[in-house]
RNA sequence: GGCGGCGUAGCCAAGUGGUAAGGCAGAGGUCUGCAAAACCUUUAUUCAUCGGUUCGAUUCCGAUCGCCGCCUCCA
């Protein structure tokens, strides 16, 4: 039974989709100027393994992620270089995929861009304001929260308690408003820069949280199942989604709020000014593997906090080639046919551990943990040639269940052996029958050189990439 | 000032009212021409500190110290 630990009642739920079997999910995906740090990636990666962990379990997902492309900095910065937002966004969305495909995330199923929904953001906003929950200023348009008497639901914000700085600083607009704490749906071409687009509000663009809001509801429905995004949007981001949606439909939002927890580097919070804002391209630049960066994000629950650290990270790139080797001196193993009952038992059982993990709010650490426990057991029955046929198959298949979710295994296909390498193998074997092994170290090397990494066992030559 | 999270071996960490998962590193061993890989054994009488509740707490409560976050753009 798959349970999620929900923003919005601050439990752990069991997960209920509206529609059976089908699971409606909308992600706050990364800016895109800024998109590429290591933590950003967490969140997309435990959606990635969220969205494989449904289907996994038999659900039908629309994995529905936005970019975000009307933001201030977005604009600034491409005012700055003189080109338009488009030209402005193209490479960084370029790069976003590159590092997605990196990573081993799937693409989500539709990806829309706020520009590109101009029009839906309007008339949502036109919805809110023909029921009152809008009103216009000058030329722009806020949200009246004190029209909404659950504002503050989802963040449990209590505006109250807030010190009088901090109200001070959230009543900065040159505008007039309400409240102070009532947001922009609308900001209208005289109190912000171009570019700005001619709507039936007027001039202007629309503010910052009513693109996910328009987005989300036209891709899933006015009601959809699961909302996640990182921590840090709970409040304002999420909470003012829920009020202009709810406010408009009269209906529940999202269903279920999954926030996944911020990272931290080496013991502090990460941020540009302490130097340590890491993108996960600095962190490849260091020689670290795509797949052991995937492995680390997802290796904490997602709820916890979890301290990135160059060091950690060296002995999870030992860990996975650990994992790597085992899957692939499985797949090389000789055995005889028949089977043996304690193997085809770990198998289930791993499976059994590994669901249990997942089903717990995607307890990835205890999932992990019978991935590991596995593949000892099996090793120890590869050791000691109590490996069957019928298991070999068996526990090839329950890899491939796990790698479904995790997707940590690459796709190494049986590459064939270039006739030349398999003639050098050859060869070494000749000098070390004849007790050369000045030769054969020789031949070794040379391989190790051209990347090929071998390995003598009771069984032959074993060799693997890199 | 308000709200929330965390503090577990050298490191990354899971976890639970009933006696500490997993990974990395370390030590010893098996195997081995050497290497590599793998396996076996071993590594926290103890879960920040101090009190309390309990037959029993790392797990619940209170206090203290330390760290992180939100309340303001932010994954």
């Amino acid at each position: 039974m798959l349970k999620f630990h929900n923003t919005l009642s601050g439990r752990l739920e069991e997960f209920r989709p509206m529609a059976e079997g089908e699971a409606r999910l909308y992600y706050c995906g990364p800016t895109v100027w800024d998109y590429g740090h290591i933590g950003n990636f967490r969140s997309t990666i435990f959606t990635d393994v969220l969205v494989r962990y449904l289907r996994y379990k038999g659900y039908r997902v629309t994995h529905v992620m936005n970019i975000t492309d009307v933001e201030d900095r977005i604009i600034a910065l491409s005012q700055k270089n003189n080109v338009t937002i488009d030209e402005y966004t193209a490479k960084y969305i370029e790069a976003l995929w590159e590092d997605f495909d990196a990573l081993g995330c799937n693409r989500p199923d539709i990806v829309p861009r706020a520009t590109r929904h101009i029009p839906e953001m309007v008339s949502l906003i036109e919805r809110l304001e023909a029921r009152g929950h809008a009103y216009r200023s000058d030329d722009s348009v806020y949200y009246r929260i004190s029209s909404f008497p659950e504002y503050g639901k989802l963040s449990k914000i209590n505006f109250a308690g807030n010190i009088a700085g901090a109200s001070e600083r959230v009543d900065t607009d040159k505008y007039d408003k309400e409240d102070a704490r009532d947001f922009a749906l609308w900001k209208g071409a005289e109190s912000v820069d171009e570019p700005a687009w001619d709507t039936s509000l007027g001039r202007g663009r629309p503010g910052w949280h009513i693109e996910c809001s328009a987005m989300s509801m036209k891709y899933l429905g006015e009601t959809f199942d699961i909302h996640a995004g990182g921590i840090d949007l709970v409040f304002p981001h999420h909470e003012n989604e829920v009020a202009q949606s709810e406010g408009a439909t009269g209906r529940q939002f999202a269903r279920y709020w999954i926030h996944y927890e911020h990272l931290k580097v080496e013991g502090e919070s990460m941020s540009k000014s302490k130097g340590n804002f890491y993108t996960f391209r600095d962190v490849t630049a260091r020689g670290f593997s795509p797949v052991a960066v995937r492995y680390f994000l997802f290796s904490v629950p997602h709820r916890k906090q979890l301290n990135f650290t160059f060091d950690a990270l060296r002995g999870i790139e030992k860990t996975v080639n650990g994992l790597r080797d085992f899957r692939s001196r499985l797949q090389g193993a000789r055995v005889e046919a028949g089977s043996n009952p304690q193997l085809q038992e770990a198998a289930s059982r791993a499976l059994r551990e590994f669901e249990a993990g997942m089903d717990d709010d995607l307890n990835t650490s205890v999932a992990l943990a019978a991935l590991h426990n596995l593949a000892r057991e099996v090793n120890t029955a590869l050791d000691c040639h109590s490996l069957r046929e019928d298991d070999k198959r068996e526990l090839l298949q329950t890899l491939d269940r796990f790698n479904s979710v995790l997707n940590i295994f690459a796709d190494e296909q049986a590459v064939m052996l270039d006739a030349e390498i398999q003639s050098r193998i050859d060869e070494r074997q000749e000098a070390r029958r004849r007790r050369d092994f000045a030769r054969a170290d020789e031949i070794r090397q040379e391989l190790a050189e051209r990347g090929i990494i071998l390995e003598d066992t009771k069984d032959g030559v074993r060799w693997k990439r890199r």
